[in-house]
DNA sequence: CTAAATATGTTCCGATCGGTACAGAACGAA
DNA sequence: TTCGTTCTGTACCGATCGGAACATATTTAG
């Protein structure tokens, strides 16, 4: 919305958009949304205060730019799960891409929807519900998913799609809270093949 | 340490430091702490500045208090469940407790531990940490236990205690998640359900 | 009664917060 | 050139933060 060129006209701007809310993403990913300060933000993206409200809007448009990038980027995993041929392969896919997503040293560890805003100054509060309500779309996503493998034949019919999905959903958040803890990869994938025995048989 | 009478010498306190105690401590559970300021604890606490300084030390002193008392009150869960006779006993009183705990109606929602402290400014990490090692703590204590059901013939013998507790603290967080984002217990206890289905027979 | 000790309420401080005013710089159009 | 437009950099704003100064009130010890 604001980070379009309208025209030619006028200066042109000197630093890239994309570079720049990729690392915007990062510094929120990495400290959060209230952990994160203006300065921290103009340092990281290597712009001045007054570029960034012209360029994002402010603090909290940038952050909900930073995570519709985040979705389309490090957290992609999730929609490339949905196309798994079985659901017993959607919740592997979803699990491990969890992993992995959290756990890269090159990345911040956790996950942004979990570190950058689950607690919030109350005046802040539409962040907190912005970043719930695409947990919330995620889990609704797994739920249709899985309610057509049911349809399918791919899960037993006496199954509960919802039910899987929110599962899978709070494995999938509560191992994010322990890679932001320090937990390595493999002892995660530990955790998902213990978790992904709980699932019904094909 | 701060909240102690020495000796019965001058003014005496005003409030009851265990009152106010509880009331900081339902205050940082639903705000966090970087989302709670010293006016909210203050006027939850129905005491001055100068008084929740004289008796508690200064705000992070005040959140460690306040986590103690979470953990010996509302999360005392965890030491119950790890008293039940068998392993999958303990691993279903650990999950229904946290669920119980996290979805009461006339406490706040989620887990102190996540909602205080996932996020906070770089300037707060101890507190962040305080709040990991608190959970990597449980965790030990849960290893501890299921290595002695191992020993005693109450998990098989390929089982691994420490997986198995990692695993509870996944779901555990992660539900936690869930119930800070308006998920209901009957909901959740399900995903209880499913989460046990992966625990390995007696 | 006096002195020491502790608690209280008011007031203020320096730092930091997100956000903006303003002037200058770099462009296209005329 | 000159103008309108857009970006950049500095300097600043009011609000809010955690925390402390300070005077005052209330207790016990002597």
């Amino acid at each position: 919305m604001a980070g379009d060129r309208r025209t030619t006209v006028g200066r042109p701007r000197e630093f890239e958009t994309d570079e720049a809310l990729e690392r915007a993403m990062r510094v929120f990913w990495a400290q959060g949304y209230d952990g994160t300060n203006l300065t921290d933000l103009t340092t990281a993206m290597g712009i001045t205060r007054t570029s960034l409200y012209a360029a994002f809007g402010n603090k909290e448009a940038l952050f909900r730019k930073a995570l519709q990038r985040y979705s389309a980027g490090p957290g992609s995993y999730g929609s490339w799960a949905l196309q798994e041929p079985t659901a017993r392969e959607v919740a592997a896919a979803f699990l491990r891409g969890g992993v992995e997503t959290t756990t890269r040293p090159d990345r911040p560890a956790g996950c942004l929807s979990v570190q950058g805003a689950l607690a919030v100054a109350p005046q802040n509060r539409p962040v907190a519900d912005a970043v719930s309500d695409w947990r919330d779309d995620a889990r609704a996503r797994l739920t249709e998913r899985f309610a057509l493998a049911r349809d399918e034949g791919d899960l037993p019919a006496s199954s509960d799609p919802a039910l899987l999905a929110r599962y899978l959903m709070v494995v999938s958040t509560g191992m994010a809270v322990q890679a932001a803890g320090g937990a390595g990869r493999e002892e995660l994938h530990r955790v998902v093949d213990a978790a992904l025995a709980a699932w019904p048989p094909a």
